[in-house]
DNA sequence: CTGAAAGCGCTTACAG
DNA sequence: CTGAAAGCGCTTACAG
């Protein structure tokens, strides 16, 4: 009545062969062992009938899916848009479909997602909600399911993934605030559970220790938002209201802090300068335009993908983690170390 | 070895019976023939392996997958996360998954999507991608898949969809414009094969001959993207530069508008106002924060799951369009008519 | 190069 | 309330 009506089994009878060889023709790994001119009439029949094959039964018979699982917090959140649109680019390019799920940043959710995504018989995930220690990725290794990371990675090694030179961007921002005479500089830190957070947060203190400039003007959020960008910039100036410069450990970590200024009549970028980091959409247009850390986010789920579809057709692969080179966009939300 | 090694028939031996039992057990639908005794050994054993269904045997046999399919343009266009969001949680919510396809607009593409879906067995397709005269609509309807319509609707009729009062919207811009004292207001289009760009032009055109006003001070784009905003006001402007306001077809367009305008010199909202459509992420935060027809993006997705999933389980329903209510946001794009 | 058969893991009439 | 059997639409050794 509906999709699917038409089987092998028709098409075969149309051709008057045997349904084997129909499969046979159409599969582009066995129509070589088809005499090329029945292949092309199992083809004009296929056509005809408007036949498309049935993955379900594909999958219960061969136990794959040519289906990939992607686990992301949140698809509202923009840095995750660009990066699922290069995992479904690059996937959809090999014959793969994508699942996504959202887990909101709960391990309940993160796990019910796993369970369906199994029950799917999904040939590999891409996990973009890793913490640093992380019960999803310890179950995929135990499961023997083909994972990358991307964005996030993990503190155990042996895994893959496709990540940010942290470090690299971290500098390249304090450089720039301290090449504009900032001398007190603050750090609004993500969520130590997250490699992000962590490795910008560390990043942050190493560089401003070499430096010899203080290096504990340092607020920890819970999240990477807006609201917890709010309050943690209130609390550190609570505490201390002489840095003239802010580095947030996200885009909407930044604009919670820009938000929370501008309440206390504070100018940005004329009394603290603000950094932000990825590069989310229309950072361009905003009102100041906010400097950030760019990361490559179509291209990491490219790669991720790519690494992915390798594992997933038993490629031999040393297991890597890819440091992509972030890079720091320039606009207006930093100026030369201003007074209050 | 990986996933799905643990089948109904290892439940049913650690128990004791037969995998039938341990199917209708497990069943939701069916455990009621089941002694609760029976149930919950069934249950227990279940758990202790860690089994869950192989739903690709489920779908081959049902012929139904708890799939459902979403077509949109592109998933970078930040009019969308939040509709798939809301799709993504009424479906999942009810056992469903999604499946997504970018169709960058491209008909090729739209088909082969629809293909991959069909293959795998989709219960029905939310449409994000129609054009007032759809092939994809029309394939839906001749292979008796359910569908449901988001956003953008068709010319034909008795179909289903949840898409936008855009008469509305474009009344309370222009009573906006017009209460500010713009006498000589200019729209910039969308796509007219598309009903919302074609809605908006004429509900524009409509309402402003009702007021005895100017009514064809337009141009119209081939997508609604920054770039045709862009070129459309410019074109416009050349033509006829005394109009004091703007009515773009969408929050991008919009953006292209004040782009230009920027590069010619003229202020926003000073010299012409410009009022956007969709409400996208951010827009709160732009230089000038850009007034816009808000839309209910998140419900809309909820909304069309939900009848989708009426559908999909034959809950008998008229066909219905549901058209929801924007709400007009007013922030800093659009002030008093001024002069140049 | 093609055919016949078995089987992937479920569901579901049919019995009892 | 439970069991035994058939079958969903493919793929793939095994023959020939």
């Amino acid at each position: 009545m509906t999709n699917g009506k038409i089987t092998i089994r028709d098409v075969a009878a149309l051709v008057g062969v045997h349904h084997s060889t129909v499969s046979r023709a159409l599969n582009p790994k066995t129509k070589d062992r088809i005499s090329p001119d029945m292949v092309r009439k199992v083809d004009k029949a296929a056509e005809k009938l408007g036949y498309f094959p049935n993955i379900a039964a594909a999958t219960l018979k061969q136990n794959r899916s040519f289906a990939l699982g992607v686990l992301i917090p949140d698809l509202m959140n923009p840095v995750f848009p660009p990066i699922i649109r290069g995992i479904q680019d690059t996937a959809e390019a090999k014959g793969y479909t994508i699942l996504t799920a959202n887990t909101d940043d709960d391990e309940t959710k993160e796990q019910g997602a796993l369970n369906m995504m199994s029950g799917r018989s999904i040939d590999g995930l891409i996990i973009a909600t890793a913490r640093r220690n992380d019960a999803i990725v310890d179950k995929c290794i135990e499961r023997e399911l083909p994972f990358v990371l991307v964005n996030r990675t993990v503190d155990r090694d042996g895994v893959n993934g496709v990540i940010v030179d942290e470090e690299f961007g971290i500098r390249a921002t304090l450089d720039h605030l301290i090449s504009l005479g900032h001398k007190r500089i603050a750090h609004i830190a993500g969520p130590q559970h997250s490699s992000t957070g962590y490795e910008r947060a560390k990043s942050f203190s190493d560089y401003l220790t070499l430096q010899n400039m203080e290096s504990d003007l340092v607020e920890y959020t819970e999240k990477f938002t807006v609201a917890d960008g709010y309050r943690a910039i209130k609390k550190l100036l609570s505490r201390d209201n002489q840095f003239t410069a802010v580095v947030a450990a996200s885009d909407l970590t930044a604009m919670g802090c820009i938000d929370a200024m501008q309440e206390l009549g504070l100018l940005c970028p004329e009394n603290i300068s603000v950094v932000g980091n990825n590069d989310i959409i229309f950072l361009a247009r905003m009102n100041p335009a906010l400097t950030t850390v760019s990361i490559p986010k179509y291209d990491m789920g490219a790669q991720a993908a790519k690494i992915l579809l390798e594992l997933v057709n038993g490629e031999p692969r040393e297991p890597l983690l890819l440091r992509m080179q972030p890079r720091l966009m320039v606009r207006n939300s930093t100026s030369r170390a201003g007074n209050y």
